[in-house]
DNA sequence: ATGATTAGTTAGCCTTCGCTAACCGTAAAT
DNA sequence: ATTTACGGTTAGCGAAGGCTAACTAATCAT
């Protein structure tokens, strides 16, 4: 049983907010995603079962390995996403909407097809 | 109620077995697509019920003119951004199964920068 | 100390979209 | 003429993943 692209949207809005503030709990996530509190509960506790996260007794959400690899890559591929489309002229919003859409239906092998792409036309 | 990633599928598989074989069932869609016969009855007649195809009294399924230019559109997605993955250096089997997917996430803004791109480095 | 706010969980509903099992009706074959 | 095969539908299951309502437990304020 992988991740799913919901997995996948809830990881990467945990890896967003540990880079932004110090303690991450579920309700930051409910504020990031816009989800209610059930919802990402029950999310949360999927990805804690999956070994994505780990839980301490005060609510605080941290990254295991696995997941802050694996929310690197989902992160890295949005960036790129987002930029190489701005480069193309979409605007900002429909670029960052696209990429994280995106990010989770594109293969290593595409992904790395376009980073070389898009650091050549640099 | 627009229509969702799954119904664009089966829009799909209509049009490119439209495009193949003279009369289109819903038994050439399960083989087509590899999904059982109820699935694909559901599928079909939600199709029907949005006005995406019509179903005659023999069970032969036609698009109509949204169901045709809808299926056009995602298409000629499959196709340019199988074309481009395969020019960036990915096997075409992965190349079609990404564009497979992304097809159905990328916005109509991002569609036609990317093609306008590809055109250029034609 | 009591009442309100905050964070999280539980229970349970709804939709989507796969599936199987079982059925119906028509057409083809023996 | 009966049987077999084919195409389609109905009924209902199950997993995902959203939701609300309502609860618990802890903290904060008056």
């Amino acid at each position: 049983m992988g991740i799913q692209e919901s997995g996948e949207m809830y990881l990467e809005s945990i890896y967003v907010l540990t880079r932004a503030k110090e303690n991450v709990r579920s309700i930051d996530v409910c504020e990031h995603m816009g989800y209610s509190k059930p919802s990402v509960s029950r999310a949360v506790n999927n990805l804690k079962k999956t070994g994505y996260i780990l839980i301490s007794d005060e609510g605080y959400i941290t990254l295991t390995v696995m997941g802050r690899e694996h929310a690197e890559k989902i992160f890295e591929r949005h960036t790129l996403l987002t930029e190489l489309l701005i480069r193309l002229g979409v605007s900002p919003e429909v670029a960052a909407s696209d990429a994280c859409r995106i990010e989770h239906h594109i293969s290593d092998e595409s992904f790395e097809a376009l980073k070389r792409h898009a650091e050549q036309y640099k």
